[in-house]
RNA sequence: GGGGAUGUGGUGAAAUUGGUAGACACGCUAGAUUUAGGAUCUAGUGCUGCGAGGCGUGGGAGUUCAAGUCUCCCCAUCCCCACCA
């Protein structure tokens, strides 16, 4: 390494990740230490056996940064670091090496931990945790009894996602175009006893409360998007000559008296009770097809429109008119309640179909212009606002005073009611895998629910060598006979042998680390009214509509139980762009554009890398990492280093006790003043810029002051905390540089009394003057008027007009 | 189809309330120096032109003394959701 010059970054920073270790330095007082609290939280990993990337590196040191400049600038910071590490690959992997998934867990841990302290990351390590840990997971299965005892946990017998691959149920969530988020795998409807979160009944508090968060607009939008909530109105149709009613969710009811059919979804339990003889067994074979096809082609928006006539009719509530009921596989199940009022005229999915089935197509709205008018109702559907026409007492109205004109009527008229229909479903909890939470309760022979008592937690996961899943989606744990058994409130019960999903766990970390050694209680009252909520959280947008939404749910649980302060567990929310490869694609494997962190260290230190990934580019932008560009961010630290160290490691000569100039005082100053503002806005590349240019300028200067070095090396700590460390210690200092106080700046240093002032003539920019930023219009026209090269620009002229903005520009108009 | 974001040199990017576009860095060019390195230092580097100058923030219009920034229309790329009734 001593190519690289004296600035020796493995042994500094071998040193000083020791140092930290042996004095605790990031050890986290608790509350009643008079500080104000900030929680900085990361997303914990998934141990993965690859270890650590550089799109890690990227959102630990951001909140390290912040950790570290937050402690500098008098808060109590918690920062802490755990495990999210129940899943799929170290399940998979087990299956596949046959070693059990705790081991790898072990060992992957491990790596990361190491890997973690190498980038210098901050963290108060006694707070670990692992979602894995039975001392941890006692508290996950300890919350489920709470959200069960609630009512907010139920069994369901409803189709469900079934990934055959994966061997287990999928929520709605982990299931992207019919395929698993995981793995990609095609996903099947298939009717499996599940466990259920009634996620729904939080749906508005989900959807309102995004409000209080200060999180990026794009994320809470796709939060909204999620819940899908939409105002409507339910109707019953009566089936025609018969005892049985169907509900219809529509959101367009001003449209009523335009419908002329309805469909039902395959999977609509009236289909059976009211198809006729005749129909009968074209109905069921399209029911059974339908069942056949996987959610990636029953999904497929493209797909042609099919449909069975049940041979029934329904009976339009408002006017009497016989409605035929087709059977059609374009209406879900999962959406409302699985049947629809057509209206071809106005609808685009319904035209298609009528078209197709020679279904009459009637219009009720009129178009308010004549070229949109112009067009026949055969021909394609009106999509656009209009007038009601055709539709009785509606007739001459707007949509919106159409609508509610007809939601009192049907109210009123007693056939159905105003209702808020959502996208989202209640959350399929349970998984047919084994590296999971086991539930805490068991059934009986009747199917009756017992659950373990509390002071019997944790249910651990029984040992077993075979734990495949299986086809049919029997859980692995089934297997597990002895530990199947288990006698609760004296009745012989068979325990539940789902487990819960990869989300439980990081449903509540965040809670979990301000009081994880304790094990009385998940956590401690005092402890959560101090901590939470988290004030900081970074981590993947990929957990919108997951993780974040999620966790979201359990907190309002919990805070309806009593057990936490606050309606949101996380205030501000970032996102770290990905970090794509030297191609500009994503880093992969097979692509083969992977870098590995561990390579960027040996060769250029931590400190570097940090500096780098900081430097790249906004904190929430996807970036392309630049292979040369690591060596711009080295060199800085090296600079840095000789400007303050001989090449005999001893302080620079340069450096005195001297006062500083003046010039150089300002600058500094102004450094200081945008490396805090800038750091406090996350805008890391431009503090790192200011800091540069700091350098640059003191890089070429004779002498320096011990106060400027001394400042700047307190600028430099929270980015690149090694050599910081290390240089304070050669300025002199004996604590270490994350026990002194951040740089504080004058503004009186920082106001400039003379600028260059912009020169313009007719708007375009011919030069500038140094003027007083108090200088009258007068003193610069003067000054302008003596300048040899802008005066020529007046000869001759008179301006029009002049416009003068002290400090910044004058204008002359011409 | 719906929603969101982005578009600035060869590259990553900067740019308070509209006020000299391109800070900082990579790369490149020339030179210096040397213990010949992915070292260091100096100068230069938006495009175009010998030059004065002209042109430049995806494209087109507009507001303004002045537009990367504000308004309208269009194009491209990326992300999320999607037969959602």
């Amino acid at each position: 390494m001593e190519h690289k010059g004296n600035y020796n970054f493995t042994d500094i920073e071998a040193k000083w990740q020791t140092y930290w270790a042996e004095h605790n330095t990031f050890e986290t007082k608790d509350e009643g230490s008079g500080k104000p609290k900030y929680y900085i939280l990361d997303m914990f990993p998934y141990p993965s056996g690859n270890g650590l990337h550089v799109g890690h590196v990227e959102g630990y040191t951001a909140t390290d940064v912040m950790a570290r400049y937050k402690r500098m600038c008098g808060f109590n910071v918690l920062h802490p670091m755990g495990w999210d590490a129940f899943g799929l690959p170290a399940e998979q992997y087990a299956i596949k090496t046959g070693q059990h998934p705790e081991l790898t867990t072990e060992q992957n841990i491990a790596t990361f931990k190491e890997q973690l302290q190498k980038i210098g990351y901050s963290s108060d390590w006694s707070k670990e945790i692992s979602t894995t840990d039975p001392d941890y997971y006692k508290w996950t299965q300890w919350i489920f009894l709470q959200i069960y005892k609630k009512g907010l946990a139920y069994e369901s017998f409803a189709p469900v996602n079934w990934c055959p691959e994966l061997g287990t149920v999928l929520a709605n969530e982990e299931v992207i175009d019919g395929r698993s988020e995981v793995g990609g795998f095609p996903v099947e409807k298939k009717p499996l006893r599940q466990w259920v979160l009634k996620i729904t009944e939080y749906a508005d508090r989900l959807l309102d409360d995004l409000e209080l968060l200060d999180w990026p607009e794009s994320t809470k939008e796709m939060q909204r998007n999620w819940i899908g909530r939409s105002t409507g109105a339910e109707i019953t149709f009566k089936v025609d000559g018969t005892d049985h009613t169907f509900d219809v969710f529509s959101t367009r009811a001003d449209t009523l008296f335009g419908a002329t059919f309805c469909v039902l979804a395959p999977e609509h339990p009236l289909v059976s009770e009211i198809v006729t003889l005749d129909e009968k067994d074209r109905v069921e074979d399209y029911c059974e097809a339908a069942k056949d096809k996987s959610e990636v082609t029953r999904t497929d928006v493209k797909r042609e429109k099919t449909g069975v006539a049940t041979g029934a009719f329904a009976i339009n509530p408002v006017n009497g008119e016989r409605l035929p009921i087709f059977v059609a596989d374009y209406v879900l199940m999962g959406y409302g309640s699985g049947a629809i009022m057509a209206v071809p005229g106005h609808d685009e999915r319904d035209h298609i179909f009528a078209k197709k089935y020679n279904l009459p197509i009637k219009r009720v709205l009129s178009p308010k212009s004549s070229h949109e008018s112009l067009i026949s109702i055969e021909e394609e559907a009106f999509l656009g606002e209009g007038i009601l026409v055709h539709s009785d007492f509606l007739n001459g109205l707007e949509k919106a005073e159409a609508l509610a004109r007809m939601h009192h009527e049907i109210e009123k008229r007693g056939f159905g009611k105003r209702k808020v229909n959502y996208r989202l479903r209640d959350w399929i909890f349970s998984r047919q895998r084994y590296w999971g939470e086991p539930f805490p309760l068991a059934h009986d022979k009747d199917g009756k629910v017992h659950l373990v008592d509390e002071k019997d937690l944790p249910v651990t996961l029984p040992e077993m060598s075979d734990f495949k899943p299986s086809k049919t989606g029997e859980p692995p744990l089934s297997k597990a006979k002895e530990w199947c058994e288990v006698i609760l409130n004296g009745v012989q019960c068979q325990r539940e042998s789902n487990i819960m999903p990869q989300w439980a766990g990081s449903c509540w970390y965040y809670l979990r680390y301000i009081d994880s050694q304790n094990s009385k209680e998940a956590w401690g009252k005092e402890k959560e009214r101090y901590w939470l909520p988290v004030d900081l959280y970074v981590g993947g947008v990929e957990h919108a509509n997951l993780h974040l939404l999620y966790a979201r749910f359990w907190h309002k649980i919990l805070y309806d139980l009593g057990l936490v302060s606050t309606k949101e567990p996380f205030k501000k929310l970032i996102h770290p762009g990905m970090i794509l490869g030297p191609n500009g694609e994503k880093m992969s494997k097979s692509r083969g554009n992977v870098i590995n962190p561990n390579d960027v260290i040996r060769e250029w230190g931590a400190d570097s890398l940090r500096l780098f990934e900081m430097f790249l580019g906004p904190i929430d932008q996807p970036k392309a990492w630049q292979t040369q560009g690591i060596s711009g961010t080295h060199r800085f630290l090296k600079r840095v280093w000789r400007l303050l160290v001989e090449e005999d490691g001893t302080l620079s000569s340069k450096i005195s006790h001297k006062e500083e100039d003046l010039e150089t005082k300002k600058l500094l100053h102004k450094t200081i003043k945008k490396v805090t503002e800038d750091t406090e806005n996350f805008s890391f590349n431009t503090a790192i810029a200011a800091m540069m240019e700091l350098l640059n300028f003191c890089y070429k200067k004779e002498s320096l002051s011990f106060t400027t070095a001394k400042s700047f090396v307190l600028l430099l700590a929270p980015y690149a905390p090694h050599i910081a460390e290390e240089l304070w210690l050669k300025l002199g200092n004996k604590k270490s540089v994350s026990d002194v106080s951040w740089p504080s700046y004058e503004e009186g240093l920082i106001k400039e009394k003379t600028v260059k002032l912009a020169v313009m003539f007719s708007g375009k920019a011919r030069g500038t003057v140094d003027a007083s930023v108090e200088a009258s219009q007068e003193e610069v026209i003067s000054l302008v008027s003596f300048d040899e090269k802008l005066s020529k620009y007046l000869e001759g002229e008179k301006p029009k007009k002049i416009i003068y903005v002290p400090g910044k520009v004058i204008n002359f108009v011409i």
